[in-house]
This record gives structure tokens, sequence and C-alpha cells, in this order.
DNA sequence: GTTTAGCACTCACCTTCAAAGAGTGCTAAC
DNA sequence: GTTAGCACTCTTTGAAGGTGAGTGCTAAAC
């Protein structure tokens, strides 16, 4: 059996009807709201083939139809047409990601924030994972006797900084000199590397004057080094779920919120490919995704500092209008961070 | 009318058995569950008594009684005996906090997650607003050509950082100089004191080499201010909501969650009073507040830096229990945070 | 050989109804 | 003052029946 052209027209339309009413649905709505110049029992002799070839399921013996996973990969890959974005929308994205675009680290969390409002789901952004980052710059502020504050910065330009209790009197040029010699030592090495080197080792030997104030230090640094190394996920849009209907099911809601803060969540994204990526229901290995669909898509800072962003909600999720907000948001957000500055359109003209 | 003993005995059971099982509680039950050595007619007339008297009320005619917020204002203020926490709740409050007493910010995310953990309830963790804080310290770190990560830290410890992107070309000397004119210009004074300072006019008249340099720093050097004056809100346990039958209704846990995640919510917290605060349903002035409680304790850090943490959840709420692991966990984070080890128990010993 | 009308059938959903159960309030007796 | 008894109230549960949207199949029409 083959898919031919009144088939195709057939399951656009439920595709496309289930998308937006989240109702099964029958043959007779079909052939009254789309003209489809054929009577109900027709539609649904070709419901029947699609059924048989995988397309459709039934939810029980007499309601209307509904996509199947394989139906929404068929309709994501050849059905959909591109999905051109408002003006309004497009124009949101600019002013609000613009805003602060001076400022990396929110940047990437207003870019999550629109997604999630433009496209009522649930949104995340990530960062990327720091193995393959370098280390950059030490530095210790002295706020009191027993308090510094430690800042680490790396190659791809991630900070992060720890506010530290210090066991020991200490005095300013020796943690001047501590960071010093730390940054003289770790830069350029692999953030990894320096987590399995033997330091605390190496410094009681080596500088003897600030073994002590070293020897607290120590471990800290490493721990904070070790949070350097986790990705940050931002979420946005978290109670949209309760907008979709198949989510007013209380135990619906809570396995969905649960699923996604679940650590698990956090390595499947790391795994997914670059670039926009469309996981539909079962086609998800993890058993406890099954049920959503996942859009992801990846932005670069320099050209180098990879994260991702993306959304996931129910399978039937408004596919064409989500994947052009995604695009439109990292294609905006590379730009940005390439040309460096608020005002790259106006710079990128070659003339 | 007053309150006799057979009164009181009768609504702390009352009380006790609607916290527990979250059904009205009937006079039959009561008899036979609590040795009251009286009949359920006789427990029929006294709840009458405590209804007319406000402590009690009926979701309908012939249901059990339900306390109301008098009752458990009561109960909190006269009835409650004190809980004794178990000594694993206490070895396992003192375990995880002293992992991480010696770098601040996670600490208090851990007193968050345990606070839900031990309570099963949603909890939370706010630092409190810098607005009586000082400047202490303005660093940039070079990163590359067009990027530096700009340090702040306060008189109170409290350090933030932001990527800057640059737009125009820079040398790492006027940068560390103009870091060295910032810290010397700004140091001491109070943040919201500089936010309202006209710095950028000051900076071009003052410092013609850097200006550029300044001028493109500045505006972000204020931002990351004001981003520092916020209070931060930690949330823990947030799906615990859905462990309590009163939330089963997707609605009421729609607007548990969005209640507390309104920016209001945080403006409440700021607005209570030190020490550890009790306010049950009606007695929130807010109106989306009236059906739960909210309970929350002081930390001080070095006796000074001053943050909140507590529990929000129905008001059918363990008090005694959570008022026991609170007061347990703020006192930890206070010592620990005062003597500044993690081996303060041993240090503290007079002999 | 398609297409369509007709019809029996299925299942979810809604309403109605009745029974069960927990609890109250009142009265009269102890 | 306390309690037993009883009528009454209201929720909850489950069964029964009707409705409507939809299907699958068959036979007739094109």
């Amino acid at each position: 059996m083959n898919l031919n052209e009144r088939k195709l027209k057939i399951l656009q339309a439920i595709v496309s009807d289930f998308i937006r009413s989240a109702e099964p649905v029958g043959s007779r709505t079909l052939s009254r709201k789309y003209e489809m110049g054929i009577s109900p029992a027709t539609i649904r002799n070709e419901m029947a083939d699609l059924e048989e070839m995988g397309f459709l399921t039934h939810p029980y013996t007499s309601a209307g139809r509904v996509p199947s996973t394989k139906a929404y990969r068929f309709y994501v890959d050849d059905l959909m047409e591109r999905y051109e974005l408002a003006e309004e929308e497009k124009s949101r994205i600019r002013e609000k990601l613009n805003a602060t675009i001076m400022e990396l680290d929110r940047t990437v969390e207003h870019a999550a924030k629109l997604l999630s409002e433009l496209t009522n789901l649930t949104s995340f952004a990530m960062t990327s994972s720091k193995i393959d980052d370098y280390l950059k710059y030490v530095n210790f502020i002295p706020v009191d006797e027993d308090t510094v504050v430690l800042v680490l910065v790396s190659e791809s330009g991630k900070a992060t900084h720890t506010t530290l209790k210090i066991r020991v009197p200490y005095r300013e040029e020796h943690l001047e000199l501590l960071a010093k010699v730390m940054t003289y030592n770790y830069k350029g090495r692999k953030l990894t590397d320096i987590l399995t080197m033997d330091i605390i080792r190496e410094f009681e030997s080596d500088i003897a004057v600030m073994s002590r104030l070293a020897e607290s230090i120590m471990p800290r640094f490493l721990s904070t080094l070790e949070g350097m190394l986790d990705v940050e996920l931002y979420w946005d849009g978290l109670m949209n779920i309760f907008k979709q209907p198949e989510y007013s099911d209380i135990e619906k809601a809570k396995s969905f919120l649960e699923t996604i803060s679940r650590k698990k969540f956090t390595d499947v994204l790391i795994n997914r490919e670059n670039g926009v990526i469309i996981t539909i229901g079962e086609e998800h290995p993890d058993e406890n995704l099954k049920e959503y669909s996942l859009i992801t898509a990846t932005y670069a800072i320099n050209g180098k500092n990879i994260g991702k962003l993306g959304v996931i909600g129910p399978t039937r999720m408004q596919y064409d209008h989500v994947t052009s907000v995604i695009e439109y948001l990292t294609e905006h957000l590379n730009q940005a961070f390439i040309t460096g500055g608020e005002d790259n359109e106006e710079e990128e003209r070659p003339d």
C-alpha cells in the first residue's frame, strides 16, 4: 500500500487538527471542516489504511484517530510547511535579546524565557559541559579576616566564584602570591586534568611559606573547579505544562515535572547532537521520555562555547511554529555573539 | 464560654488528627481513637461550643470538624508540645551542612534542601537584600580581545560576576587601572548610593585615556551592581506539594505553584520579621496566601549578613516538627558561620 | 473498481437514582 | 451534666440508561 495524494492530505489534516484540538479526529468532522470533496465513509476507508500502515491509532474502538509517533515524524520531515514568524514575534526576540546581549550569562536565560513564552511550552537552556575547557585565571579577593572570594575564569570565558571561609590567618600578600602561583601553574591546563593532579601534595612540598594557607584553600579550589565543569540548566515556563489538556490529570503533570527534574534528563541533553534536533515520543530510547517530544538546538558563543536550548512538551506539539522560533532564536544568538555587539546588524554590512 | 480542660483536650485531638489525616474529624472517631472517657454525644456538644467560639468549622452540615486558623494559632501558641528531633534527623542535618560549610553560597542551598526533605514541604532560602551593603572590590579579568569578566565583592562577603562583551579594543593595563580607580572611588560606598551617582559623567571628565573603555563598561557595571542588590531565592521540594492530598486537584496545585513564583512572594518574605515566625492561613494580609501556612526563620552569617529560610504548605501542617527542624537548622547554620570552621564544636569548648 | 449510503455496533460521557456511610443536632431519659 | 436514640443531612459510590461521536462492514450507486 502506498501513500497517494489523498492519504497524504488526510494525514496532514488529522495531524494539524489533533495538534490544535487535542481531541481524536473523526471522519465526519474531517469531511466537514476541511473541504475534502469526499464522504466520511471514504475517509474512513483511507483512515483504516493509514492505521494499518502505522500512522494512526485508536484510543478505543469508536473514537476518532490519533497520530502515532510515525505520523508526527512523517509530518515533521515531509509534510510540515515552513512557519514564517510574525514580525511581532521576530521583533520581540530581537529586542529582548539585544537588551542583554552584553552580559552573556543572562542572555541565555532570556532566550529560554522567550522560548517558553512564544511556544507556551516548557523550555530550557543549558551551558555546555566544560570538559574541553582550560583554566585561564585564578584570583582571591580578601573580604575579611577569615573570608575570601575565589574567582576562576576559563579560556572560554566562563567564570565562577565562591566565598570561602579560611581557617588560618592570612596576609593579603600571601593570597596574591598564591593566586599568581596557581595561575602560573594551571593556566592553559584542562580543567579535568587539574582535578586529577595531586595538587595538594605538590604545593605542600613547593612553597613552605604558604603551606597552611594553601592547604586550607586547595580542597575548596578543587570543588569550585569541579562545579565549573557542571553544566547549568535554566528552566522556564514550567507552569506551561498546565496549559496542555493532556496534563490536566495531576498524575501526568507530576510525572512530567519529575521526569524533567531528574539528573538523567541533563545527560540526555548533553548527548544530543548539534543543530536543530527533533525527537518524537517513542523515538526516545529513554523510557521516561516516550510520551514527550523534545526539540533542541545548539548555540555558539565565539564560535566555540557551545550550549543547547530547547523545549519539551506533549508529542502533540506545534512543530512548525516551535521549530521556527528556535531557529530564529539560535541564529540571532549566534550572530550576536560572533560579531560581539548590540548593533551587529549594521556592522555586518559589507559596504 | 471558656475553654475548660476537656475542650482543650478535644481541640488538641482534632488538630492533631486532622494534621495527620487531612480528613474532617467526627465525634465517633474521636471517642474511639483517643480514650476520652466520654461519649460521642458529649464530644458533639463540646464541638458545637468550640465551633461557636471560632475554633472549628464544618465543610458541610454532616461532615466532621476541621480546625480554623484560630485553632491552629491556639495550637501553635499554647497546645503544641516541643518536638524533639530524632537523633537521625539531627545527625543528617549536621553532616550535610558540615560537608559544605566552607562554601557559604552552597550551604544555604543545602539547608533549603534538608528542610524540604525533612518536612516533606516546599522550602526556600533567601539571601537578604543588600540594600545596606557596601562595595569592597571591583576587578576585571581579561578573557580575550572583546571579553572580560567583571567581579564585584561587597563588605558582607557577597560576590557577583558577569561576563562582558567589550565593543572597544582594550589593553590589560587599562583594565587594571580602571579596576583600581573604580575600587578606590567606590570602596566603602553603599551599593544603592553608587547606583544613583552619575558615574558615567564623572569618568568621562576624569580620565580621558580610558574614557571609551569606561564608557563601554559603566552601564554594565551598574546593572551588575543592581543585580547584586537583588535577593536570591532558592527553592527546593517544589514537587512535595503533590504529596498533600488537598493538592491532588490540578487547579489547586497550579495555583500554589503560581502563588509562590510571583514576585510578590519575595516581597512578603523580605518584609517578615526576624526569628522563627509562623503565619497561618487567614492571618496573611495577602489574599493569595490565605490558604497556606508559612514558617520562616532568620540565619546570620558573621552575625551580620542576614537571610531567611522556611517552608510553605497547607495550613494543615505538622507545626511542631517543622518548627523544630527549622530551629535546629538555623541554630546550626548560625553557630557554624560564627565560629568559622567545620570542627567548631571542638574549638568552642572552654577547657 | 471506487465511492458512498445505510446500519448495527462500540465506547466514553453524562445524568439520574438509590444505597451506604459518616456525621450532626435535638430530645428525652439517666 | 451526660448519654442513648433517632431523624436528618450531605458526600460518595456504583449501577442503569440515554446520548453522541465514531467505527466497520455491506451493498448499492457511480
